[in-house]
DNA sequence: GCATGATCATGC
DNA sequence: GCATGATCATGC
């Protein structure tokens, strides 16, 4: 149904500029502005009302957006949203966290990845990039305190184009995504397996299946989109005004993907001892080193200044340092952030933060070995994400019995001063384990039964990070 | 010798 | 003051 429109729908800016009317404005104003001077409009804002309560109702808040301001119904075919302008409209949260940071609160869902037919597009003629080439993005302010979504306040509308080099790395993740389904792994997606571009599980309930072309397993309903950690680098440095971008570690052309390049650039300092890279590279010779000393370097290695690089922002790319012994065996398991215990047993696997951060985390494991001197020397990099079933079978079955332990009531035995509990071991599961994670025995969290106890974490087994390993760094 | 528990050190 | 990365220490 058509009603008199104020934008060209054919021009981008046009639309943009309608658009952003919008800012300030909460989906509330939007209706009621809507129906003045239509009374007969105005019992429909309660029934939107209604309906929007039910939360169930994914997009509904987009719906409103586009019946209500722009005056289109909606269509749900792969056409862009303003199909003459081929621009996408994306209505999306954003939220403020407690240390004052700004962060995208989803990732931005583009298309269904439809496993039949993708196997035949190339990128560039692809759903997928019609739907995301040219977008308005419209950002409201989540708040857990507002009861009622229309109440949400919408605070940018601009349009929003990935940069070129954003849109060699989309290509090369689109790529990568593609060339799973072919090789029949449909069932094996994950959203690490790839940089900017992601494929997103999406599915009413997890049981949810379809079929694969190249493959008879079934595989979850997934689609592409945009990273959190690329929505939130996009609205923290391109949406909203005023902030500077961090350094690129690709500063020129090359033919090389990003990951390639990284590792390239890394092992042309091979067999550089820590010693001779902080010659290389730091003023200073540390005396005491700081523990974060080998990300530093890494970062000085690809030529960035800082401590943080743009692309390893937007992929949310997380380094780790890796020193293997001088028998080939890696002493320490890798820790991960502390968990709250009350956090914990409130969550479902599904939707856990744990499952959230492995599946959701690419690494950059930097490769240190010890040589005959004890000195560690620089072996190489590699990029790394927790394989599907290792994260679904084994890492689950870790969280589900942490998550029974804590609700069961943590058993704890003191001898020697020492707290002895019953929380997954290394010796339990080949994956990962929970462990102390605190800087004392007052660092604590409380129990869901209200004894304090030592933070803890969920660590990766040392074992199983040495299997993840290149063979080319045992050698 | 290794698994498990404990804590240090830095930087924001 | 706490999150995070790193490593130590003890006892099985």
């Amino acid at each position: 149904m058509e009603y008199l429109t104020e934008y060209d729908e054919t021009n981008p800016q046009s639309i943009e500029l309608y658009a952003q009317r919008m800012i300030g404005k909460t989906f509330a104003d939007i209706c009621r502005e809507d129906s003045l001077g239509m009374p007969e409009i105005i019992s429909r804002i309660s029934n939107y009302e209604i309906l929007h309560e039910n939360r169930n109702r994914k997009g509904g808040l987009g719906e409103i957006i586009e019946e209500r301001f722009f005056h289109y119904s909606c269509n749900n075919d792969s056409r862009p949203d303003f199909d003459k302008a081929g621009v996408e409209l994306k209505v999306t949260p954003y939220k403020i966290n407690k240390n004052g940071s700004i962060v995208a609160k989803e990732r931005l869902i583009l298309t269904m990845i439809d496993y039949d037919t993708v196997v035949n597009e190339t990128f560039e003629e692809s759903h997928l990039w019609k739907k995301s080439s040219l977008i308005l993005l419209v950002y409201y302010l989540y708040q857990k305190e507002i009861q009622n979504r229309l109440d949400y306040k919408i605070n940018y509308v601009k349009l929003f184009s990935p940069s070129k080099q954003d849109i060699e790395i989309i290509k090369h993740d689109f790529e990568i995504i593609v060339r799973k389904v072919k090789e029949g792994r449909a069932h094996e997606l994950s959203e690490g397996d790839t940089l900017y571009l992601g494929a997103a599980p999406k599915a009413a309930t997890s049981q949810n299946r379809r079929g694969q072309p190249f493959s008879e397993i079934p595989a979850k309903p997934r689609a592409f989109a945009f990273k959190n950690s690329y929505m939130t680098y996009v609205l923290n440095h391109y949406i909203i005004p005023g902030k500077d971008t961090y350094e690129k570690v690709i500063k020129e052309e090359t033919a090389e993907s990003f990951e390639e390049y990284v590792v390239h650039k890394i092992e042309m300092y091979s067999n550089y001892s820590i010693r001779d890279l902080c010659k290389k590279f730091l003023e200073k010779e540390y005396e005491k080193r700081p523990k974060n000393l080998e990300a530093i370097l890494t970062y000085r290695i690809l030529g960035i200044k800082g401590n943080h690089a743009e692309e390893f922002e937007k992929a949310n790319i997380v380094i780790k340092t890796i020193r293997i012994g001088q028998n080939n065996k890696i002493r320490e398991s890798m820790s991960f952030p502390a968990f709250r215990f009350k956090e914990l047993v409130m969550e479902e696997w599904e939707n856990s933060t744990f499952e959230a951060y492995l599946s959701e985390t690419r690494f950059l494991f930097v490769v240190y070995k010890y040589d005959e001197h004890n000195e560690l020397r620089l072996k190489g990099c590699q990029f790394w994400n927790m394989p599907y079933q290792d994260l679904n079978m084994e890492v689950q079955k870790v969280w589900k019995r942490t998550r029974q332990v804590l609700t069961e009531g943590l058993e704890i035995r003191q001898r020697n001063g020492r707290n002895y509990n019953n929380f997954p071991k290394a010796s339990d599961n080949p994956v990962c384990h929970v462990r102390p994670h605190a800087s004392n025995a007052k660092d604590t969290y409380e129990l869901p039964d209200g004894r304090p106890y030592p933070k803890q974490c969920f660590w990766l087994n040392n074992h199983y990070i040495l299997k993840q390993l290149d063979a080319r760094f045992l050698k």
